[in-house]
DNA sequence: ATTAGCACTCGTTGATCAAGAGTGCTAACA
DNA sequence: TGTTAGCACTCTTGATCAACGAGTGCTAAT
């Protein structure tokens, strides 16, 4: 157990470290106004921290450095309650200030997260569990190609282009598509797929050329796989970083954001409210040594989607935690102005 | 006027500079198959080419390096008739493996390209110069909430979503989309925003609620200052030249590259055909120690759009020019292909 | 329990030096 | 006259080393 003191000093190690990004040594520490011990006590107690597993030191006779462990504990037990920042109401500018789409008022969150933070921030869109079908409709633009376009309750459009074979007749194809409105409106879309398989496909199979590849295409449209999006703002920001000034490091950095199922799978499985992952706690390698901290936000009826930011371990946690959670909290109340009345 | 023996010193310098990317020395040059001179009889002429402004120095006891006119004369005058190239194939293979939608086969030739070149790719989506509206539709999603869809003869859509005043009924909205539907059919995208400011906003300003914003954006959706995407492919590849070895630099480039405005500027004014713009030929300042080729790629009834690789000044030119050769035809082929029957 | 003092460690910085690559120039050669 | 061998010179690179400073751990005094 930590006494009093040693809850102070570590809290102080840390907060100094994550400003200054240099390890701190005990004179610096016993400097701060609100210690008043001296360097050879404060010394004492960092071993004794070290100890603990709290702190690391880079070399024998060097600073102090948090541990993993020791941002564990500080995230868990030394960050004060939340206080008013000047950024919170950046934000609520932001997204208060109307928006006529979900995309728009995502992307816009996303830049505006990264630009106060300078890490690299990841919205990924709702998952659509219970958002359904509300039309499909299907335009000719020739006699050969068509457009189908996907129009789901919360305003959502998809769309995909296939080309008709010629023996079918237009009005063959209007058919279908009465059809298939008939039987796909108001379905969620997470049973879309099952439905194209069960009952569409031989539909689709009878009115469709090259229908292998029609049917692969509308159907990842429909699936509940694909449109999960990811918006990603500031990933230059990171730059920023003294951790990255390494061209290595950032290389790994930047083709793993490039691969957008892999950042999609950092995302996965984040619980409700606010979650940090320290380091090696990442499951996903090429982030073991950066901090993943993910809030989610609520779409009306309890379809979530997840916030996160992206930065070194040596993270400003209370800030960030700080503004997750007030932008969550944001667009869950924007989307559900916005949703609310979409049947 | 440069002498034959001249020209082969150039060319075999230019080419061995961008294989290894190090300061080549009168030796390495006088050792190669093709060269039948001594070192000293190569400083000599190396000397000659500085003074015409061909080579530079690193620094006084160094090799040589190209300047920005040696590769702008190697590009006009040395780069020899282009020759088969492996991965012309691949290409042929990528495009000609059907697709159905112009996303999506930019899309991957954005990321083939990158993978083949180690260079970023760039692929600005065709200016819709004559591109049609082939259908307006509106779909209400509730009371308050609509969505406008806008399909175009090219199987482009946009989408936008509004809210709807709840004075207004669903059916007089039905009538405005018959009104516009009827006004609009046919039009040239490129006329539509005038359309709106003559004849379609008052009608608007009737039938819509909070018009001013509604109207910012369909007009947005109209213009065709907008609907000109960007595809961008393989940016972490760039990391893997050596001319990136330095954080700042890549700090800059990544800043830039996450600024789409900048891009299309990159791109905009540029001619049919190949396009090779080499350091401090480029006009934006963020890229003038980088080289940009461009190529143009034709949608059909002679809508443009351009491919671009970008890459260091020491760039594999000879390469590069034969892919975007060999790409830019390919798309030009398959998009007419695609597009023939669209009216 | 705290702290002053001190020896010790280790990374950083800057100077020095040798090796190596490459040049320019001169003089000899075909 | 064009070409080449030879050589002195230049500059970068990498290694080595000493001085320095920041910081620690430990001991002894308060």
């Amino acid at each position: 157990m930590l006494t009093e003191r040693q809850l102070l000093i570590l809290q102080v190690i840390i907060d100094d470290f994550i400003e200054s990004a240099h390890p701190v040594g005990s004179r610096a520490i016993s400097k701060k106004e609100n210690i008043s011990y001296s360097a050879a006590t404060i010394r004492n107690e960092m071993a004794d921290l070290e100890d603990m597993g709290f702190l690391e030191k880079t070399h024998s006779s060097s600073g102090r450095v948090p541990s993993e462990k020791g941002y564990r504990y500080y995230v868990d037990h030394l960050i004060s309650p939340v206080r008013k920042q000047k950024n919170v109401n950046v934000i609520k500018h932001i997204i208060q200030d109307g928006f006529f789409e979900f995309e728009q008022l995502v992307q816009k969150s996303a830049e505006v997260l990264s630009d106060l933070t300078n890490y690299t921030s990841i919205i990924l869109g709702p998952e659509l569990f219970e958002t359904k079908l509300k039309q499909l409709q299907i335009v000719t633009l020739s006699d050969h190609t068509a457009v189908a376009i996907l129009i789901t309750n919360t305003g959502h459009v998809e769309h995909r282009s296939f080309s008709i074979p010629s023996e079918i007749d237009p009005s063959d194809l209007e058919k279908m598509v009465n059809i298939l409105n008939d039987r796909l409106h108001g379905i969620p879309i997470i049973h879309l797929p099952e439905m194209f398989n069960k009952e569409i496909a031989s539909l689709m199979k009878m009115y469709l050329s090259n229908y292998d590849k029609s049917y692969d295409y509308l159907r990842a449209v429909f699936s509940h796989e694909h449109p999960v999006k990811l918006y990603v703002g500031g990933k230059s920001n990171i730059l920023l970083q003294p951790e990255f000034n390494d061209v290595e490091k950032i290389r790994s950095f930047y083709s793993m954001m490039e691969n957008e199922d892999e950042i999609a799978n950092l995302l996965k499985g984040t619980t409700n409210g606010i979650n940090v992952t320290i380091g090696n706690e990442n499951q996903v390698d090429a982030i073991k040594d950066l901090s993943l901290i993910t809030a989610s936000y609520q779409l009306g009826d309890g379809q979530m989607g997840t916030i996160a930011l992206l930065g070194p371990t040596r993270m400003e946690y209370r800030k960030v935690i700080t503004l997750l959670n007030v932008l969550s909290n944001e667009m869950t109340e924007a989307l559900y102005k916005w949703y609310r009345n979409n049947e």
